[in-house]
RNA sequence: GGGGGUGUAGCUCAGUUGGUUAGAGCGCUGGCCUGUCACGCCAGAGGCCGCGGGUUCGAGUCCCGUCACUCCCGCCA
């Protein structure tokens, strides 16, 4: 007999009855009825009632034994009488008589319930993740990702893609976000950078003549966390195609992706994937990652307010400001108007002007000075009926886009709109090439420096540069940014132009990025591609809020691993040998 | 860097308008219990109420500061 285990904790039904078997695992619960003993015990398949009376020998090591140690058991499968029989399990049928009964590793008292449905503190629980990750839902988390991804590489498998590594240690590129540098023992002074993506890897693996390359990638980033980002790290289903156009990648993308939620969710996918253009996007939604569950759009009402008797708009949208009306179905209570305005004032905005529709007529301050004509042109436009409100944000474009779209998002979500049982899927389209600095008023690459403008070198010459598209395309979900994706730009002489536009010589393209500049001239492929992430789509599938829960070794808010405790101090020596000093930590002003 | 929320037993949380000895469930220790499966019952240990200061006759509760965690903004080609 194996010394630890003959079956697992799953693996025995009825038809084991009478066989002597050996398990091991952790005491999951335990039940002592003071002459007779039953232990739960849990491995990673499943569950196993054990059963141990008075009269046994072990019985007293068996009582004394805490939850979560790991221990041995032997003894003969017994069918339960028909009364103890328990349907929620699936090894409910039979139970393993104790005969011998090993304790292999003691558990002292537990910082965190193992057995318990409910989370403990998130310090707790990434302190002693191996802790959490034997509870049910994390454990099941972690596997859904295993499996995700498995199923990933055989759907691009299938589809003719191939899989490559690329390094790890690469050099710092500067555009995007920060770097996180490793300092190059036999280069005084130098750095590696670990790569935020392998962008210029996979286009060189393009120009190398392989033609469809995919990756599960991991990226760095030196960046803020959020609830759906990570601190540092993250996973990537990195792609590039050769001799492809935007629709070919969404034809290769989709139904990998879609193939995916279907086989892991029961959620609705919808049958179509939209197509919406970047400029509809943040017009009707706000922003750039719409969150089409939510049953309404924003519309513009600049035209309506604009010389209208409600002056505080009126005199803005003279100096360019715009309306944004955003519907509130069932909002339409003085209560929950005051309550969105000063949630607005929260948010950084003066307010948020609003009109209640009610009994056949608009109401409220705003009504009042713009007249009952207007108020029910806004109400046909805006699709408002009795009982509804109409919240107005009044800004410049961007700003008012975006006041809309948060507000958009609120009422969704307090007004329980949201369908919680689809995934809707998006292909924003069209984004602009580049972009005006607010502050600077400097023009620079909105997206991604190396996509391919929308007419080529003909629209980088003849265009306002601010109203040249560019072929990149992100994929949303259900408001979460999937997605982020390019034809890129594959001409060094476009390239240089482009550059030339963000106001980067053509020396600063050749310093910066050498492989890619030089690569260029020497025969290389139209190509495109995207990179979908990892940890989202499982966050998505696994119906968490959180995208620590479905990453095995999550760092806290603040970037540290606080099981293994990075970031950590390190001797003088290393750092000698690296040519690295410590600077002074500036201290704290006030 | 900025804003919000939270911080009370090993864990999850309650704690009234400021008022006597700060509670519950789980866990832990001891006792009872031979059919439980969130077993039950009895008893017990366990608290710098995050930390520091202030107001007050009196602070878990109010005020100021600070730290930690968390969510958001900034940031994220």
């Amino acid at each position: 007999m194996h010394i630890y285990r003959t079956h697992t904790c799953a693996a025995l039904t009825e038809a084991a009855v009478g066989e002597k078997v050996r398990i091991s695992g952790w005491i999951n619960r335990k039940r002592d009825h003071g002459q007779l003993v039953f232990i739960d015990l849990r491995d990673h398949y499943g569950l196993t009632q054990c059963v141990a009376d008075s009269s046994d020998a072990s019985f007293a090591i068996v009582e004394a034994t805490r939850l979560e140690s790991v221990v041995t058991i032997t003894g003969e499968v017994v069918r339960r009488s028909e009364d103890t029989i328990n349907t929620s399990l699936p090894t409910g049928h039979i139970e393993v008589r104790i005969e011998n009964f090993e304790v292999q590793s003691a558990a002292d008292t537990l910082p965190l319930q193992v057995n318990s449905d409910e989370d403990s503190g998130e310090e707790t629980r990434l302190r002693y993740r191996y802790l959490d990750l034997r509870r049910g839902r994390p454990h099941a988390n972690i596997m859904l990702r295993a499996q995700i991804i498995q199923s990933i590489r055989a759907r691009m498998v299938d589809q003719g893609f191939t899989e490559f590594q690329t390094p790890i240690l690469t050099a710092s590129s500067p555009e995007g976000a920060r770097d996180f540098l490793v300092p190059a023992r036999l280069h005084p002074g130098k750095f590696y950078a670990l790569p935020q993506a392998p962008q210029q890897f996979k286009q060189l693996i393009m120009v190398s003549g392989f033609d469809r390359y995919f990756q599960i990638a991991p990226c760095f980033r030196d960046e803020d966390s959020r609830a759906d980002r990570s601190p540092g790290e993250f996973y990537q289903l990195d792609l590039e195609m050769s001799f492809v156009e935007q629709q070919d990648v969404f034809d290769a993308v989709e139904p990998v992706i879609r193939g995916v939620f279907e086989e892991f969710s029961d959620k609705d996918c919808g049958k179509e994937w939209v197509h919406i253009p970047f400029a509809e996007s943040m017009l009707k939604y706000g922003n750039d990652k719409p969150d089409l569950r939510i049953p309404f759009e924003i519309s513009d009402v600049t035209d309506i307010f604009r010389d209208s008797g409600f002056s505080i708009f009126a005199k803005n949208i003279e100096k360019g400001a715009v309306v944004r009306a955003v519907p509130g179905p069932k909002c339409g209570s003085r209560a929950i108007a005051d309550r969105m305005n000063s949630w607005a004032q929260g948010e950084g905005a003066p307010g948020m002007g609003y009109i209640i529709y009610g009994e056949g007529e608009a109401r409220g301050p705003v009504a009042k000075a713009l007249g009952a004509e207007k108020a029910e042109d806004i109400r046909l436009q805006v699709g408002a009926e009795d009982g509804d409100a109409v919240f107005f944000a009044c800004a410049e474009p961007d700003a008012a886009a975006s006041l809309a779209g948060r507000a958009r998002v609120k009422i969704g979500q307090d007004q329980n709109l949201i369908d919680e049982r689809v995934f809707r899927f998006a292909w924003i389209v069209d984004f602009p090439m580049f972009e005006k600095d607010e502050v600077t008023g400097k023009i620079d690459f909105s997206h991604n420096p190396f996509s391919m403008p929308q007419g080529g070198m003909q629209a980088l010459q003849d265009m306002d540069p601010l109203d040249i598209k560019a072929w990149q395309y992100d994929l949303v979900c259900n408001g979460v940014e999937l997605s982020s994706g390019a034809i890129r730009n594959h001409l060094p002489e476009v390239m240089y132009k482009a550059f030339e536009i963000a106001g980067y010589d053509n020396k600063v393209v050749d310093d910066k990025f050498p492989a890619m500049i030089n690569a260029f001239r020497f025969g290389a492929p139209p190509h495109g591609g995207i990179a979908p992430g990892i940890d989202r789509m499982v966050m998505l599938i696994a119906d968490e809020p959180n995208i620590r829960e479905v990453i095995l070794f999550p760092m806290n808010g603040k970037a540290e691993d606080l099981m293994m405790a990075a970031p950590s101090d390190v001797d003088d020596s290393a750092l000698n040998e690296l040519h690295v000093r410590r600077a002074p930590v500036p201290k704290k002003s006030g």
